[in-house]
DNA sequence: CGAGTTTGACCGGCGC
DNA sequence: GCGCCGGTCAAACTCG
């Protein structure tokens, strides 16, 4: 396995890097005739200087989103790379370890719980990514349950919530009728079961449920997508869930920080998530389960991310 | 009174 | 076949 993947750590995606000092974008730039028809005035000399710095600053912010562009095509390079020793490595399974390892729905069932069962014990968040990476004799069969994680059509969305909020409402822009509640066996706390309130036309269900270990920590597992539209009207949750659904199609992981929720977003907080090297690792382990499965993953991509930094920007701005 | 929630019963799949 | 477990059903209940 590739390593050097992984030993870049922190995965030094610097996404704030190419925004610059915030008055560089909020001052408009110079019009054509500002910059060229300046005559013998008394202001002339200002202008030009004022021009060249403008200038300047756009060169410097046109080379930046230049190695922005650069930085994400490694990425997607280094992912598609990934994924080809994935399968590669799937590949030379004989048939008697992959009945070992995947022999019946029962096993990967069991496969897939004990994944759960890390992430669920798991605060820090690194499940997949730390199982994968490292090399130990049952490589093989970590890297199976990679696949299995990816594979199913649903998506688990683990959420920072208030810890004094004991519910398992989850306001992710769509309505919910919960119709069960079970305590499982690797998990005190109870598991929730939820349908689309649009149920039976829409089969979309979830289950919530929360950490093992931070009981402000919930996670839920969507399965199936919805077919129709969002019955909420608030702009947060539509957002949060535009999110989601842009990753829904990949089975990925998708970390959301809630603890503001029913406020005003919390834009620092959301701003040193992005730069925080957890979020990061998130992020590139989506990078890479998105790019094995989708292949508009670059468009999926960049719309969560742009519409991340589109969200701090326009919040700082009402600030 | 209707819609949504709670909760014990039930069911099917699986391991032993 | 039996017991365990996750998932679902549906009657009873609550709330607005
Ligand atoms: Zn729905």
């Amino acid at each position: 396995m590739d390593k050097a993947w992984s030993r870049r750590s922190p995965l030094s995606l610097e996404l704030t890097v190419g925004l610059g000092p915030v008055d560089a974008i909020s001052h408009p730039p110079p019009n054509e005739s500002e910059l060229h028809t300046s005559r013998f005035s008394p202001k002339r000399a200002r202008d030009t200087q004022q021009a060249s710095e403008l200038e300047e600053k756009l060169t410097k912010m046109n080379e930046e989103n230049k190695r922005l562009g650069e930085m994400l095509d490694k990425y997607i390079e280094e992912n598609k790379t990934l994924r080809n020793k994935i399968e590669v490595r799937t590949d030379h399974f004989s048939p008697s370890e992959d009945q070992q390892n995947v022999a019946s729905p029962a096993k990967r069932r069991r496969i897939e719980n004990d994944l759960t069962m890390k992430l669920n014990g798991n605060p820090r968040r690194e499940t997949i990514d730390e199982t994968f990476r490292n090399e130990s004799p049952t490589s093989q069969e970590t890297c199976m349950k990679f696949q299995e994680e990816i594979k199913p059509k649903s998506t688990k969305i683990i959420m920072q919530t208030d810890p004094n909020d004991s519910s398992l409402v989850v306001k992710d822009g769509y309505q919910w009728r919960k119709y069960g509640q079970k305590v499982t066996r690797d998990n005190p706390s109870p598991r929730a079961y939820f349908k689309c309130s649009f149920a039976p036309s829409c089969p979309v269900k979830k289950k919530v449920q929360r950490s093992v270990e931070d009981k402000s920590v919930i996670i839920v597992t969507y399965e199936g997508e919805h077919n129709h539209g969002y019955p909420s009207t608030s702009l947060h949750e539509n957002r949060l869930l535009s999110c989601y659904t842009a990753n829904s199609t990949s089975g990925s992981i998708i970390t959301v920080d809630l603890t503001q929720q029913g406020s005003k977003p919390n834009v620092e907080k959301a701003c040193r998530e992005i730069q925080n090297q957890e979020f990061q690792t998130v992020l590139v382990k989506q990078m890479a389960s998105s790019l094995t499965k989708d292949p508009n993953f670059t468009t999926a991509l960049a719309s969560a991310i742009s519409g991340k930094i589109f969200e701090n920007i326009s919040d700082v701005g009402l600030e």
